[in-house]
RNA sequence: GUGGUUGUAGUUCAGUUGGUUAGAACGCCUGAUUGUGGUUCAGGAGGUCGCCGGUUCAAGUCCGGUCUUCCACCCCA
């Protein structure tokens, strides 16, 4: 055991069971985005550094992996750069790193084609990402990320269809035991200004963020310890009070920040959504706006959402929000975005758990032809060719073995179909065709085998 | 990054106060059955006890380090 190869910590193989229904979801999440007129988009696994560093705070920055320069790097350092530390020092042997999230590279592509590009412009791209995190259970330090964004436009319609995705997605995966919460970042930027902490929306936030996890009065212990003056917290008490569905829970928050301007408008938007679902048909929605809801990310500016199972401990599946200057960080001001981000592997954790992946799904080869001898070997590659030709997934023994052990292969491969060719079918241009969950046979000739199998 | 936890056959796990040749179940291989799997029966193979070092007459068992697993924090998908 020891002495086998072992994986980088937080990685993992993915064998041809796990693969099919990875496949399956991405096939699944792949054919909504195409509905709704994403385009594909791929970029490279890894980045400049300067990309990277300073687009997800100084913890997201310690997560990036960094990939040591090539050739005699320390030749060109000097013990004057070694003595600055760490971080100086890797920036002096490192200058490339892997992709921390597709939000980022995405905004430097759009920054670099921005000449040939028709805005707004919807794309979709499915690809993994790299955190240097202490891996526990949904976490890892390879996963893939799904991520449709709208870019180039601050319409509303645009975070409305991030919520119709959503569903369409799940309901897609037969996925029906989440939550949608979704909030607006001015609402939470107008609390801070109405409680008298203006600018502090981001202390603030963080603490909010866990007040389900930890409970008030640690959210209140934690804001103090921060700097938040008691007066403060005592305007922000019945704030969190707030409950109801999810527009009472917006008429009462209007009686304490309807009249600041970023919250009047945080508040409008967060209604023209609700209204809009609302009105689409046939549809039930599993939409709660809840104003404690934050997201990480410092780069939101609107609209925010996030997906979480509600029968199976775990994490958020999904995550996203609207941004007004993603780009700016590269010299495109004005480009404001709205993004969402389906975290695949935990998905497959969730369906796992609540046993959703089709059986299906599972199969690969429907139909195994036998290996008898040299005689009747050239009829069975005749008869394997058409079956491909037709569509149907095929394949043959490739060893003469004894029966027993060709019908035991195909048992423990799920094979459905066992095609039979010895000497007495191939003289006779047929085959025996055995169903292996019903054990039935019948003799058939090669049409009608096509016909049965297709 | 901080604190804890885990590692023994392909898999899931036993293994006494440190003491002869490290066990079980399932799985795997062979045969009973030279044209038929999943059941049954008989037999068999398979282990550097995560790795490196230390204590000891003696280490799977005790100690240190390291890697890995899972968990909490931080943060996040």
């Amino acid at each position: 055991m020891s002495s086998k190869p072992g994986l980088p910590k937080g990685t993992r193989d993915f064998g041809p069971e796990q693969m099919f229904r990875r496949n399956y979801i991405i096939d699944k999440i792949k054919a909504v985005f195409e509905t709704y007129g994403f385009l594909p988009l791929e970029t490279p696994s890894l980045e400049n550094l300067s990309v990277l560093t300073g687009k997800y705070g100084d913890e997201g920055d310690q997560l990036i992996f960094k990939i040591l320069n090539s050739g005699d790097f320390l030749n060109k350092t000097n013990q004057e750069d070694y003595k600055k530390g760490s971080k100086e020092f890797s920036g002096k042997i490192s200058n490339k790193g892997l992709r921390y999230d597709l939000t980022v590279p995405f905004a430097r592509y759009v920054v670099k084609n921005q000449n040939d590009i028709t805005f707004p412009f919807r794309r979709y791209q499915i690809q993994p990402v790299w955190r240097a995190d202490n891996p526990q259970k949904g976490r890892y330090r390879e996963f893939y990320q799904c991520d449709a964004d709208i870019i180039g436009t601050n319409s509303l319609v645009s975070d409305l269809e991030m919520v119709w995705l959503i569903h369409d997605v799940f309901k897609s995966l037969d996925l029906n035991d989440f939550l949608l919460k979704f909030s607006n970042r001015k609402i939470l930027t107008a609390i801070s200004e109405y409680i008298g902490e203006p600018g502090k929306e981001n202390t603030l936030y963080v603490s909010l963020d866990k007040l389900d996890k930890i409970g008030k009065d640690n959210v209140f212990k934690e804001l103090k310890a921060k700097g938040m003056s008691e007066r403060s917290c005592v305007k922000l008490a019945p704030i969190l009070e707030i409950s109801g569905d999810n527009r009472q829970k917006l008429e009462q928050l209007t009686e304490f920040i309807g009249n600041l301007e970023t919250g009047k408008e945080g508040l409008e938007e967060v209604s023209f959504i609700l209204d809009s679902i609302a009105n689409k048909e046939n549809t039930e929605f599993k939409l709660d706006f809840d104003i404690t809801l934050a997201r990480g990310l410092s780069y939101y500016t609107g609209t925010i959402f996030e997906v979480k199972p509600t029968t199976v401990q775990m994490g958020s599946i999904t995550g996203g929000g609207r941004y007004d200057n993603l780009t700016g960080v590269f010299g495109l001001d004005g480009m404001s975005g709205t993004g969402i981000s389906f975290g695949i592997d935990r998905i497959y954790d969730v369906m796992l758990e609540l046993k959703l992946f089709p059986e299906s799904e599972i199969a690969g080869t429907k139909v195994m032809i036998t290996n008898f001898d040299q005689d009747t070997l050239k009829f069975s590659l005749e008869v394997l060719n058409r079956l491909r030709r037709n569509g149907i997934n095929s394949e043959i023994y490739p060893d003469k073995s004894k029966m027993k052990k060709q019908f035991g292969y195909a048992d423990k491969k799920g094979i459905h179909f066992v095609a039979i060719i010895g000497p007495e079918e191939a003289t006779q241009k047929i085959v025996s065709l055995k169903n292996m969950s019903t054990g039935e046979q019948q003799r058939l000739t090669v049409d009608e085998l096509i016909g049965v199998l297709s």
